[in-house]
DNA sequence: ATTAATAATGCAATCGATTGCAATGCTATT
DNA sequence: AATAGCATTGCAATCGATTGCATTATTAAT
């Protein structure tokens, strides 16, 4: 049987609002007898029945969190940083994935909403397109926080990291190394993070007069099969490029094992660049140039963001995007 | 303002209980009132709050996982074995990771607690050696299963993976490959997964009729320079082996870099396995022999195990132990 | 000493769903 | 027609903490 307020208030003869607001450090309670109330509560082992306050209060003090896979670098890292933040504030995190899957991504809205989360921060998966299920938290006003891939179709605060400048960083950066003719393999134009790495891509191209050639663009689901499929495609039609900006790590590691396998010298030859900066990029023969995003302040920011929204309960209607800088690390892959 | 059973009950001149009832599929409600009040608990936009059911019935159809890190491969296998195994049977999954600090792996438990969690899956962090934080689970009856970072100290069902058989394998093929001289990079030997591998290396030594040469097995916390400076011993001490089993694939890493640096040829001089198959693993150069535990059944392993404890209240104090095999991955670093 | 003002505590309703038991309605049997 | 028996539905308490308002205790002021 779990000890309740009421059985330390009847062990003191006092009443269990007293106990209740003693616990919660209420300066209305006098000092001698909520220390008396903690130290028969601490006596007694008493456990406060958070159900019971979370649904009397309306605050569960649980931000939910939905990203596509949990064990992606940047998500994880991401997840650390709302972790941070929310923990330092009181808050408990529930992390969930879809697994890119809108049915899962629905599913586990509803069940967070359903929790009563105080708040959401989410990343949508791939195939998300319809966002029923985040009306559920946007009619009801309950703090929303779109990170990383996001959409113009939910009104809501939106982090995400400087794709377009990191593109624009990489494709300048193989273009300073000597790089006139470079290949894109890009994600679906329909995702905004990939839609902003193609367009980065492409003004660093124009400011550096050179023209884009559209038969050097790829634009796939990004696996490492995407990345050797349109290498194959280029070499067969003898247009092989003498670099590679890959909108991710995955399709630029694969790259460089089918240019390996095949002889071509890197980066003298081809000349790679990637973009997320996985583990992996640092420790393959060669080592990748990637860009990195900071995952970690924008998960630091991003519950910050669901934080003071959750506690100024003045609904903020002024939504707005912040971005976050992202930077190009150089190795082996396109170092000259 | 959101619609209660009540609301329901009003609209349609009926009771609350009935409407619970209906809701909850009670076939003591008969069909046709069953399906009125469906119909206008949908129409009139009805979204049950779980936490007042949770509270009432002391239920939250909540399974609670604690990791050291989320972003492990072998970890996020497991994480997503227990959701495959959760969702199918109706539960919500909350993951939390503690970092391997005893502190936040504390926190974390008492919260999970505190949210009143049906059951806990945990692998213990790598200092925890105090098991307060779990007696509160263990206490009251509160299904619990440890997983991979097991103790003895606890009294729970417990999933490992064959650590032991493992590491037997591992050594057992670089004997086969002709190895006479093989060090061990391993980990502290109280945790228990660490001690098994030692044991499986040291049982296949001297199955092959090989004496154990204490001064070749190192060990330490298990990052990438740990593995480096063992290595760097060795050599000052012109004890270089010409194989090593490491007990995880970062030491194996960072062994591979620094005799790549120093010019030794892998896996000629030395051969190298590690352990756990790191997504990284397959794309070094020479891609690392490992040893891949089945992450994704132990997951769904787990996650039946508690749901079963959860649903038969019967307190099963008959605690085993289950070991699932592991399997010997060939690549290149172990490759002749 | 009396009253006003403040401090400290208690009362009782409330949150929304669940559930044991009671009550009602209906059919079938004699 | 009366009653038994079953099928449905309703009543009301309950879970534990919170909180607006009321009440009591205490101190200060006149």
């Amino acid at each position: 049987m779990e000890i309740t307020i009421h059985d330390i208030a009847k062990q003191l003869n006092i009443s269990a609002s007293t106990v209740s607001r003693a616990l919660k450090n209420n300066p209305i309670i006098s000092e001698s007898t909520r220390k008396r109330i903690k130290k028969t509560a601490e006596e007694m082992g008493y456990r406060p029945n958070v159900l019971a306050a979370s649904f009397r209060t309306k605050k569960t003090n649980t931000i939910g969190v939905i990203v596509p896979l949990i064990n992606r670098h940047f998500f994880s890292s991401v997840i650390s940083g709302i972790e941070d933040i929310a923990y330092k504030n009181g808050f408990t995190v529930t992390i969930s994935q879809s697994n890119d899957k809108v049915e899962k991504e629905a599913k586990i809205a509803q069940t967070l909403f359903a929790n009563r989360v105080d708040g959401l921060i989410l990343s949508l998966g791939m195939e998300t397109k319809s966002f029923e299920h985040l009306k559920l938290f946007t009619d009801r006003k309950i703090p929303l926080i779109l990170f990383d891939r996001v959409t113009d179709k939910i009104d809501a605060h939106k982090i995400i990291a400087d794709d377009f400048g990191g593109a624009y960083q990489a494709t300048k950066h193989l273009i300073e190394n000597g790089a006139r003719k470079i290949a894109h393999i890009g994600g679906p134009q329909t995702i905004n993070i990939y839609k902003s790495r193609q367009e980065g891509f492409i003004a660093a191209l124009n400011d550096a007069g050179l023209k884009t050639d559209k038969s050097l663009i790829f634009n796939g689901t990004m696996t490492r099969n995407d990345g050797i499929e349109a290498l194959k495609t280029l070499r067969k039609n003898n247009k092989l490029p003498d670099a590679v900006f890959c909108a991710n790590d995955t399709t630029a590691l694969g790259i460089i094992i089918y240019l390996k396998e095949i002889g071509i010298k890197l980066p003298d030859e081809i000349a790679i660049v990637g973009f997320s900066n996985e583990p992996f990029s640092e420790v393959v023969t060669p080592s990748i140039s990637t860009i990195k995003q900071p995952g970690f302040l924008m998960g630091q920011k991003a519950a910050e963001l669901v934080i003071s929204q959750i506690n100024n309960k003045i609904s903020d209607t002024n939504f707005k995007t912040i971005t976050m800088p992202t930077q190009l690390i150089i190795r082996n892959s396109s170092k000259k």
